[in-house]
DNA sequence: GCAATATTACTCGGATATACGATGTCCGAGTTAACAAGG
DNA sequence: CCTTGTTAACTCGGACATCGTATATCCGAGTAATATTGC
């Protein structure tokens, strides 16, 4: 049971997308270098946000990624599910049934038992996931967090920030 | 996301194991043949959970396998951590700090905000898993599934009980 | 001076290698029951 | 017939290949700003 690192550098770049203004974009080998990872490899998962609908791209010069949707309106497994695919973690091989002994089909239509209890508590953990909100994470991080830290994030979206209607700005 | 197939494996042996009488003991290799997987392969996890304290291993001939503990003291929790690991599923790289401007490290005393978030997500996780009881699922394997697949299971341990006082049975 | 056009630089997107971990297999150490021999 | 020592078979346990997936990388398609050129 473990969740690919990818997940965390998904969550990473999108709270970070949150603090842009409107229409603005931020690219994706920004994202990147902020985080010290490869910006091919990022660009795989961003662009596994924009298929789920949570992040948009815009292409050409001044482009990049924003928000699809307002922050309160993502979650964590929103994230999560997009990143890691939708196919719950526990998958019954239904192992149950080679035995040597082969029953009959009909013997087997009830669910096994013991997926539906797995299947029980990952959904105690989707739960959870969802009720963490996006823009309640970015809320407690910048009311809690360092102020240096916050600094440093929000000097890092002002210096990349691409304003998409005011091009002229330097 | 996803877990191992060997989890699988471990929980359906161990709910099998519950069936067994006193000191009696199934061997693995009779296990694996009951759901069809590698012998050698299926004891590298029967072997993770004596490790963990969950089933007691007796060597020799009629030696094999039984419960350590009650299976009402048994939760699915138990046999997840035993064959993937205590470690949580979200390992935060810290990637925050991997930016190009280096903050002082005491900007980063905090924790990480996402991180928290996501170990509780999974703390809620282990919560519903440590709720399902071994003896749970097995008394509601014993009740609700079908008889077919019942008898088959009691004959399997029927056949491979091996009684650790009285071996002159035969 | 202005507009239309070709260029160019910058972006994302998917197809392609590589590394690590889970999966699967094998052989050896240990233990206990059975057997044989001696008393 | 009972005791004792030996044998042998069966068990688990850890070390060794193999496969699959996540990781990492590269190159190509597309787009919009920009420079250029003609009017």
């Amino acid at each position: 049971m473990k969740l690919s690192e990818g997940v965390e550098a998904a969550i990473h770049c999108a709270a970070t997308l949150v603090s842009v203004e409107g229409e603005g974009t931020i690219p994706g080998a920004a994202l990147a270098g902020q985080f010290g990872l490869s910006p091919s490899y990022l660009l795989k998962h961003l662009n596994a946000l924009t298929a789920a609908g949570i992040l948009e791209s815009v292409p050409g010069p001044y482009g990049g990624y924003r928000l699809a949707l307002p922050a309160d309106r993502i979650s964590l497994l929103d994230i999560v599910l997009a990143v890691e695919g939708p196919e719950p973690a526990f998958r019954c091989g239904e192992i149950r049934q080679n035995g040597p002994v082969k029953l009959d089909r009909s013997a087997y239509v009830k669910p096994c038992g013991i997926n539906a209890a797995m299947l029980r508590a990952e959904k105690a953990y989707r739960k959870a996931l969802a009720g963490e909100r996006l823009s309640e994470i970015v809320h407690n991080f910048m009311t809690e967090a360092d102020p240096r830290s916050v600094a440093a994030g929000c000097a890092f979206v002002e210096r990349h920030q691409r304003p998409q209607k005011s091009p002229k700005q330097k």
